[in-house]
DNA sequence: GCCAACGTTGGC
DNA sequence: GCCAACGTTGGC
């Protein structure tokens, strides 16, 4: 069965309609060893990823995308001209790995943390959980039709 | 821009 | 291996 996870990022570094734009993308430059591990060892091509919005006004869910590879070593850590280098590891024993994301469908409008904050379904989960910076990680399938329903309805104030 | 929370680094 | 200093994340 396929696993759901949750992966942030800042739009204006590259947003859900970057992702579309593109098809897909190698979710480069994370360089948490949870996340990943998530990415390395439990990530399935074919596995749900609530694509979700940090830093800016309403943070949120604004889509659901999918692992579209396997795991390989992110190539930015090899190169020096990137914000990812990495001059501790080396291509025989590459220390950052990462997977291919691929949107599958934007949602009808934003699922805001304020309100997943508010929704008992969400309480104990990771990402609401005071703390927890991490980039990528598990979510519960119960989670990911909480969001979608969620986004079919006006957000309750 | 502030700052709490957390991860990483490096001296010892 | 401890832990202080520092850097980063990310909501507010």
């Amino acid at each position: 069965m396929a696993r759901v996870w949750l992966v942030k990022s800042e739009p204006d570094a590259y947003a859900y309609d970057d992702l579309e734009r593109d098809g897909r993308t190698a979710w480069e430059g994370v360089r948490n060893y949870q996340a990943r591990n998530f990415m390395r060892d439990e990530m399935r091509e074919g596995d749900a990823v609530l694509y979700y919005h940090s830093s800016t006004d309403a943070p949120g869910v604004v889509g659901v995308a999918t692992v579209a590879s396997a795991p390989y070593p992110d190539p930015t850590q090899f190169d020096e001209a990137s914000p990812y280098y990495d001059p501790k590891s080396t291509p025989d024993a590459p220390r950052w790995v990462l997977v291919d994301i691929a949107p599958l469908r934007r949602l009808p409008r934003v699922v805001t943390l304020q309100e997943l904050k508010a929704d008992a379904r969400f309480e104990g989960s990771l990402l609401t959980h005071r703390g927890t910076r991490l980039s990528v990680m598990p979510m519960d399938e119960a989670h990911l039709r909480a969001v979608e329903e969620m986004a079919q309805r006006a957000p309750a104030d």
